[in-house]
DNA sequence: TTGACATGCAAGTGAGCACTTGCCTATACA
DNA sequence: TGTATAGGCAAGTGCTCACTTGCATGTCAA
């Protein structure tokens, strides 16, 4: 899960999945050049995801020639469990 | 920083510091063989704490011939902050 | 069935990274 | 001053990883 947060291109994509969930594999491609500036091909994004989903931060949802990508940010708990931040003053 | 979090040794060192903070260079590769079982060079370890240090996740003070280090988690808010984890049900 | 679209599979390539190796600097202690 | 200890610097090596390339599979519409 830690390598798979290590790539920016796969960081992106779970920005962009957070803003729109439930993308397919073009749309995102699409959209990640549109907004990230990320000259990504197919390919690319597709092994990117394959990691995500791996890593559990990502899960597919095949509809006919479809398939769909949903966030799942629940893996990234054990960071903060594993080593917790200290609260910073901020009661707001 | 996520680099920095995508190589199991060194996120071993932020367990290790966790435990013990404020550990010099020697003393990581010891705990590290003991504890961890990584077999690990001193060097090794440098490098490893070298780039925790420019993720800002550890911190060094330098006294005489040694020096500590220090664990600093804060860097790890930003991730909780990118991606919120949903709560899941535990209330207590 | 045929053609267009969405995705999958797999080998190959280049760059980055973890690690080693060898030597050097600096501090402490006799 | 000499020696041992703690750490630094830098070139080289092997492996991993991101990405490409080319073709194959599967789905939908006409």
């Amino acid at each position: 899960m830690f390598k798979a947060l290590a790539d920016a291109t796969r960081r992106a994509i779970l920005d962009e999945l957070q803003d729109r969930d439930g993308q397919s594999l073009f749309e995102l491609c699409t959209r990640l050049t549109m907004r990230h500036g990320l000259g990504s091909t197919r390919q690319a994004v597709s092994q990117h995801l394959e990691v995500l989903e791996e890593a559990g931060l990502v899960t597919v949802r095949r509809e006919g020639r479809y398939k769909f990508h949903h966030l799942d940010t629940r893996p990234l708990r054990q960071i903060a469990v594993r080593w917790p931040v200290p609260d910073e003053g901020e009661s707001s």
